[in-house]
DNA sequence: CTTTTGACTGAGT
DNA sequence: AACTCAGCCAAAA
């Protein structure tokens, strides 16, 4: 058991299924525990290699960007989730629709605790 | 070892 | 509804 939490994250964001999005909150709770949201943008914003890690499905609560530059803008994130199938609503997310579910949620769950 | 800070969040004003 | 404040954790200075 690695106390890797920055691996977790990562491997978090790797899971969250293609046309979704997931919020810090639950990437920190994947990751092992819900309160570390705030590491959890910290490692993602060291890691610019969003090809391996699709930074821009990771949105805040309200389903915003993040709002700093992330990988390359804001912007950019839109554009990368329209492309994904996500649809936005007044410059936002629609979390209604595209915030992992539970099952989505155990599915992800299940694959990091399978991993190690 | 203490302090600062950050891609956050929820509650309070 | 918009802004402020405090709580949370881990890493870097």
């Amino acid at each position: 058991m690695d106390k890797n939490l920055a691996g977790r994250i990562y491997r978090a964001v790797q899971l969250i299924p293609l046309g979704k999005v997931a919020t810090y909150s639950q990437i920190a709770a994947l990751a092992g525990n819900c309160n570390l949201r705030r590491y959890v943008g910290n490692v993602l914003h060291e890691n610019p290699s969003n090809a391996i890690t699709p930074c821009h499905r990771v949105v805040n609560a309200k389903g915003f960007c993040s709002g700093s530059f992330a990988f390359g803008g804001p912007l950019v994130q839109q554009e990368k989730l329209e492309a994904e199938g996500i649809a936005f609503t007044n410059g936002h997310v629609d979390m209604e629709r595209f915030c992992i579910s539970g099952d989505d949620f155990e599915s992800m769950s299940m694959e990091l605790r399978d991993e190690r």
